[in-house]
DNA sequence: TCAATGATTGAG
DNA sequence: TCAATCATTGAG
């Protein structure tokens, strides 16, 4: 069947907005990921993290050259980075073009009765075969792109969790972390499935820290 | 140039 | 708890 004619990204205007409103905003919408063989995978946003410029955890932070300089440009383009050396991290452009700003997907929920391993920055990108190489700086909002935004099934406010951001060594008390509670795709980090021993051992963790 | 680091993950 | 592994960063 020819998907193409009914697709419908989210558009531009979308993403030129305050970078953690967009954030909230992306649960419950999708994303098309298409591979080299003219199949595709569709797949469900349920956890995502906001950086702004002017957020010490952003790559945007005091500086606007080399990697950086994706987060300045138009918003709803992919930018791709490497982690660690060994993983890649997807997150899409957000505010207006000349302001930094991203949000980046922490998980996926595979429709279409998929099986992908896709709970995890790191994990989604592996599933999908994202890279740096083919995939930062596309146009997110294109139809006929290898990646696209579609719209989803709104999420009301009662069904997300908002708090502190994953992984990060600076801007740790920003609450600019969203999740669909409940949802068994959110990253096993994340605290959401099972969160043993957060209630007995107290301050011995060295990220733990809840408001 | 060169050493340190990180928006992670999987193994031990 | 810790190593894998490299683009990017910041110091020399």
């Amino acid at each position: 069947m020819n998907t193409d004619a009914h697709i419908e990204p989210l558009p531009r205007p979308f993403f030129e907005r305050e970078t953690v409103q967009v954030a909230r905003d992306l649960l419950g919408h999708r994303l098309l990921a298409r591979d080299n063989s003219g199949g595709y995978r569709l797949l469900r946003i349920v956890e995502t993290e906001a950086y702004t410029g002017d957020d010490p955890a952003c790559h945007a932070y005091g500086r606007t050259t080399g990697r950086a300089a994706t987060l300045y440009l138009k918003p709803g383009l992919a930018y791709v980075y490497l982690i660690y050396g060994m993983y890649h991290c997807l997150n899409v452009t957000t505010e207006p073009e000349g302001k930094a700003g991203a949000v980046l997907f922490r998980a996926l929920e595979p429709l279409d009765g998929d099986t992908l391993p896709t709970h995890g920055p790191g994990r989604l990108t592996k599933a999908l075969d994202i890279t740096r190489e083919a995939h930062n700086e596309i146009d997110l909002t294109h139809p006929q792109s290898p990646l696209v935004l579609l719209s989803g099934g709104p999420v009301p406010d009662s069904r997300i969790i908002r708090t502190t951001r994953i992984g990060i060594t600076k801007g740790v008390e920003l609450p600019w972390r969203f999740y669909i509670d409940g949802n068994p795709w959110v990253s096993v980090k994340a605290g959401n499935p099972s969160r043993k021993k957060a209630a007995k051992t107290k301050a011995t963790s060295k990220t733990r820290r809840l408001p």
